[in-house]
RNA sequence: GCCGACGUAGCUCAACCCGGCAGAGCAGCCGCCUUGUAAGCGGCAGGUUACGGGUUCAAGUCCCGUCGUCGGCUCCA
């Protein structure tokens, strides 16, 4: 979710762009240095990001806007005069004496001086050269690259966006600096482009059409992060859930339910309460003994296996829950539907022998993409995370084996994606498939996992062909993630224009006057019998409002019906693109429907 | 959790800076209109100003706390 630093490979470094965020950059350090007197304010760092560039602060008092009005004018100042910005190299004493009263650049220094570390505290491959550039009379330490003087920036095309607290270093345990966030293009076209990209964004904010549409809401009394569906969210997510449930059905899977709650004991056994106690909620006591919320499937569906004893015959076995689970989210995280504290996993764990493990790893991704076209989702990143030999569970051999199948399986899918090297949990590597919102922040859909871990602790086995004991493979995996964020995806994705299998109304029936209301409702319960769903407004508005009332809804057809398509046994369909169909029958409309309702598989 | 901003009718907002009767549009309800592709007309109703405390003759407005939301940071099995 963080601002991405560099965009991948496209050679955004080197770019003239990434140049002018840079130095716009400086040139805004420079305005807020200037509102305070000498000593008060301490710079930090401030790097060009993806679409603009932030530098973080540590000032005497909180930043209003009204100060960035001021720093954003003293900017246009700087920039409409020319200021070279001028180079030079220089030994780590030399800077410490420029910035003797800069605690922040004393301690870049020192990281660079012992070529240990970069700006953000990141381990470096060879110890870098100090240098330092100046403008006018603001001078950084800053290994650039700047544009040559500041009359190349136009200062119509500089915004600042907005003032957020950020730790030094990125570290909670380190100072908070004031962090602010602008953005810089080549002109003020491109900065109004970029501004009208922004405010389209907020109009395809799901938490803003889950309003408009009436989809969902959360409620103080209840609780955050806590999810009210109403019945239009809830239709989609039902369908959403209804085709996923067919679709695993027909791949091999088989359905389980499990509790909400379970005793103590259980989450000992399976290390929750020790590596993720956190995110777990307090324990609920019945008769004595304590049960928690589960923040996981998994050591139900484990019971499940553990219950039977198991052929090498049996597997493997796919065993899918839409499980609801409850985790602990601080509560600054939290975000619409994206992250919750209660939500429901389209969760299957897949025990198998590691003879048949590349296999099914082959399979589930395979699977997984053909569930995420089937909801028109083709843009997202892949992941392939790896071990860290700091904190894993199992050998490595097992895990060199497993991290192959999920490349292979990459590389058979044709997916392009980048290595996540360490990022894998301790207990085994993963493909996670993200996706990006209507701001660009990516979230976490898919993944699929390895665990090498949960067997060994519950001591899983099956009995193989030469009859020992064995222990299988399991591999998680959720393909959706969770219904809540999932839909949240979708909403955006769509911009609230949900594809006609998905829309919780599927055709509104205007009628002209009251005359055709009669032949409105015939031709409504028509619909009904053969599945769409249609509601009928009768109310006393006009024409013109009730499709307005559609458009504002999202509604794929309106139907319009007065006294000439009466007449002619038809309807006019508008389309909420606002294209008007000639009028046809019932059976036209139906087949067409019913056909676009089928196109999405 | 941390930094900052914000919280007024179902929704969007005004009144807040500088304390003095809480107001509009939309939505809702009632009535009239019977309408041809994005708002017909009139009326009615709608509020513990998130919650709790404080200052004051007087608090939506000022102060403190709590809850919630938003933007970031951190976190995200």
């Amino acid at each position: 979710m963080a601002h991405k630093e560099h965009e991948n490979g496209n050679g955004y470094e080197e770019s003239k762009l990434y140049r002018i965020r840079h130095s716009a950059a400086h040139v805004m350090a420079q305005a807020v240095m200037d509102m305070f007197p000498e000593g008060e304010a301490k710079i930090a760092i401030g790097p060009p990001i993806e679409d603009g560039f932030y530098y973080d602060f540590d000032l005497p008092r909180p930043l209003t806007p009204e100060d960035l009005e001021v720093i954003e004018e003293k900017m246009r100042e700087t920039l409409s005069e020319d200021h070279e910005f001028k180079r030079r190299e220089l030994s780590a004493e030399e800077a410490r004496e420029i910035f003797k009263d800069q605690p922040y650049k004393q301690e870049l220094i020192d990281g660079l001086e012992s070529g240990g570390v970069d700006e953000h505290g990141q381990p470096l491959d060879e110890k870098p050269v100090i240098s330092i550039y100046k403008h006018d009379d603001f001078v950084d330490l800053c290994r650039g690259p700047h544009v040559k003087s500041t009359k190349e920036i136009d200062p119509g095309a500089v915004k600042l966006l907005n003032v957020a607290g950020a730790y030094w270093r990125g570290d909670e345990h380190n100072p908070m600096l004031q962090r602010i966030y602008g953005t810089a293009w080549e002109s003020q076209e491109a900065l109004e482009r970029y501004l009208d990209k922004l405010e389209e964004a907020k109009r395809r904010d799901h938490r803003k059409l889950g309003q408009d549409l009436d989809l969902y809401s959360t409620s103080p009394e209840v609780g955050s992060g806590l999810v009210l569906w109403h019945p239009k969210g809830a239709m989609v997510r039902h369908l959403a859930e209804e085709y996923c449930k067919d679709e695993h059905l027909a791949h091999g899977y088989e359905l389980v339910y499990s509790p909400h709650i379970g005793k103590k004991s259980l989450w000992e056994t399976s290390g929750h309460l020790t590596w993720y106690d956190e995110n777990m909620y307090s324990p609920i006591e019945i008769d004595e003994e304590e049960y928690f919320l589960k923040p996981m499937n998994c050591p139900f569906h484990i019971m499940i296996y553990k219950n039977d004893l198991h052929s090498y015959r049996d597997l493997p076995l796919r065993w899918a829950e839409w499980g609801t689970v409850y985790r602990y989210e601080r509560s600054g995280v939290l975000h619409g539907l994206m992250r919750v504290r209660g939500f429901t996993q389209d969760d299957a764990h897949i025990f198998c022998s590691p003879e048949q493990m590349p296999e099914e790893i082959d399979r589930v991704l395979n699977f997984c993409l053909h569930i995420l076209r089937g909801f028109g989702i083709q843009d997202f990143h892949a992941y392939l995370a790896t071990r860290d030999p700091e904190k894993s569970a199992g050998e490595k051999e097992r895990w060199d084996n497993a991290t192959d199948a999920l490349r292979a399986a990459l590389d058979r899918a044709e997916l392009d994606y980048e290595i996540d090297e360490g990022g894998a949990a301790f207990y085994g590597p993963k493909i996670d498939l993200k996706m990006i919102d209507a701001l660009e922040r990516e979230w976490q859909l898919s993944t699929i996992q390895f665990d090498f871990n949960l067997p060994d602790r519950f001591d899983l086995v099956y009995i193989g062909e030469d009859g020992d004991q064995h222990r299988p493979y399991m591999i998680h995996r959720a393909l959706l993630g969770s219904m809540e964020r999932f839909v949240g995806v979708l909403i955006e994705h769509y911009g609230g224009d949900f594809p006609l299998w998905l829309a919780p109304v599927q055709a509104v029936m205007i009628p002209i006057t009251d005359r055709n209301l009669p032949y409105v409702k015939e031709v409504a319960e028509q619909l009904r019998a053969a599945g769409i769903r249609v509601e009928v407004d009768d109310s006393s508005d006009r024409m013109g409002a009730k499709i307005r009332d559609a458009e504002k809804g999202k509604i794929p057809y309106m139907l319009v019906v007065g006294d000439r398509e009466e007449e002619a046994g038809t309807v006019a369909p508008r389309l909420r693109t606002g294209e008007q169909l000639d009028p046809m029958s019932v059976e036209d409309l139906l087949d067409r429907m019913l056909e676009e309702i089928e196109s999405h598989q």
